[in-house]
DNA sequence: GTGAAAGCGCTAACAC
DNA sequence: GTGTTAGCGCTTTCAC
């Protein structure tokens, strides 16, 4: 830098003004002299000292759970990255990944705990996409200060930016009835995560309202710890059927994807012999073989909003308590 | 780091000496106590200072084409990602993504050019995964000095990780030639892409070596501007079986998959009627409903090799011209 | 409009 | 074994 401003013959300061597109009332010429002898010594700043002073490092972090599910074409992870980086982009930040899953090696946690990289600044915030992190690990880090947002989960006080099942279940269930389907099974993962516990209560309602008996809607709970690899269990698929659906009404794109496989492999036709729908909007829905109705959860938007709070945590804002809810889009294809 | 050192008891040396696990003979009650007071007082190390004083930043860059690509499961995008994050990740290093997709606003490319992050010393390197970017850029960031490694590519004298595609194909020929093929049809890129290239030339010298006539491979060049879509042109389709080929094999998966949907299509069955093959390893070429025989790209292994050579290129070794080529491995599935 | 100078919070060479 | 000290390369306040 000092290089710089001898060759353009102004101070450090005015070299840092330009660079930096710091309005000082400088000058054209001295602004272009300036950028001329940057071209000319290749000088970029050195970006570990501008943070040093300027205490803020214009990156932020993404931490998921498990990275290999980036390769799993049946989860939302890659769309959850690339939207994540898009944003952050957009808003001239860096984006550093992080994984919180946790491992122990001879003992001590080696995993890359989320809350470090942004207390110690290198990274300004964090937006977290994990369901499984501990509750406690969340709240103590934003009790801390630190600009965290969740992404897909409520914790506390946490910001978060969610989708907004209720509207989309409701707005799912009269599209179904509209087309006549009165019949249902709803498959859902057993226990109380965010999503099943949304979609459950506004599809029934919805449903009820319309008039239509609570039993027309049998409910199935899965015991499956993440999402569903590409097979179901043939007890499973037969518990689905049990009631004679007309339509298969899933929490998730994968538990509709491997029902729909399942059900193929029995002579079953979609939408035919039984619809299938599906909650995510992960690739796979998209595939010809499958092409499945399903519940789009709009990551890009919901990463927008994500990374606008943690920036506007970062410059100090008080945030406690705000949750964005993001409308799902449903997205009618061959299935249903 | 002033605080700690005062609350241990000690100079702010010792509590780096600490921190970093430096060996200098400290004994084992001094460690304590600054571990100790670290975590009273809620330490974490300020990276911009550390950076800037060791002058290294423990992290390395992935440069990718195209966000978006992670997105899209018929590439490889997702699995390239993770290999090279858990590569990072094993040594001790932070991940940082960039996109080298060129974007121009106003007149100036806004893109993130890669040789800048280094250069800025925000990452101590860079793996670049790119097919698109220009020779020339990639040359001058090498000849300015910049630790680069070129993954799944090959340009002058950039040390660079690239699948050893003439073992692969060799391979693959010889299992189709086992199991009684005799007429293929190779599906590949019009131009010379690395892979295409080796891959043809590997192919049709096995099968002649083993007695068969050239003529028995009928070449079908595809002018795709990146790697196809979900479908297939119908007079594409028509080509690829005009000379009654008992095997497809093509040089992506991508191209695999979507020739397989047409062929099905037209009532075909797989293998039956026509055996295909790929080559990548996507996700979506282990959906049972494709089941893709495949030459699967250990991106895994080839991630840990990068890393390595770019660790190395930090570290002041000579590494120009080296190229490790890594076998990629046949995986037999019901499709071929 | 431009410059001088005081940090930012560490690391590492060198003393003791 | 532990402490002192001189930077690392910028940003930013305050003068001029």
């Amino acid at each position: 830098m000092a290089d710089v401003a001898r060759l353009a013959g102004v101070s450090q300061t005015t070299v840092s003004f330009v660079v930096n597109n710091i309005e000082a009332g400088l000058p054209e010429s001295t602004k272009r002299r300036v950028l001329e002898a940057c071209a000319k010594l290749n000088y970029s700043p050195n970006e570990a000292a501008r943070r040093l002073a300027s205490k803020i490092s214009r990156a932020i972090g993404l931490a998921i759970y498990d990275i290999m599910a980036l390769a799993n074409y049946r989860q939302s992870a890659g769309v959850v990255l690339a939207s994540v980086y898009q944003a952050a982009e957009a808003r001239g930040q860096r984006l550093q990944i992080y994984t919180t899953h946790e491992r122990k090696e001879n003992g001590t946690d080696v995993g890359t705990y989320f809350a470090v990289p942004v207390r110690s600044r290198e990274v300004d915030g964090i937006v977290i996409w994990d369901q499984y992190v501990a509750e406690e690990r969340v709240t103590a880090a934003f009790e801390e200060g630190l600009p965290i947002v969740l992404l897909d989960r409520r914790i506390g006080e946490v910001p978060a930016v969610v989708p907004d099942y209720e509207l989309g279940f409701s707005s799912l269930a009269d599209s179904l009835l509209d087309r006549g389907y009165e019949r249902f099974c709803l498959a859902l993962r057993r226990g109380s995560c965010y999503r099943d516990v949304h979609a459950k209560e506004a599809f029934i309602s919805r449903v009820t309202s319309k008039g239509l008996p609570a039993n027309c809607i049998d409910i199935v709970e899965l015991d499956i710890e993440a999402e569903v690899g590409p097979t179901l269990d043939s007890e499973i698929a037969d518990r689905m059927l049990s009631t004679n659906p007309q339509a298969l009404v899933c929490t998730y794109d994968t538990i509709a994807l491997a029902a729909m496989a399942a059900f193929r492999k029995r002579g079953m036709r979609i939408p035919q012999d039984i619809a299938v729908v599906g909650c995510a909007g992960v690739p796979a829905a998209a595939d010809p073989e499958y092409d499945l109705t399903t519940l789009h959860i709009r990551y890009d938007l919901m990463a927008d909003h994500a990374v606008d709070m943690v920036l506007r945590m970062v410059k100090g804002e008080r945030v406690s308590g705000s949750c964005v809810a993001v409308a799902p889009e449903l997205i009618v294809r061959s299935s249903a």
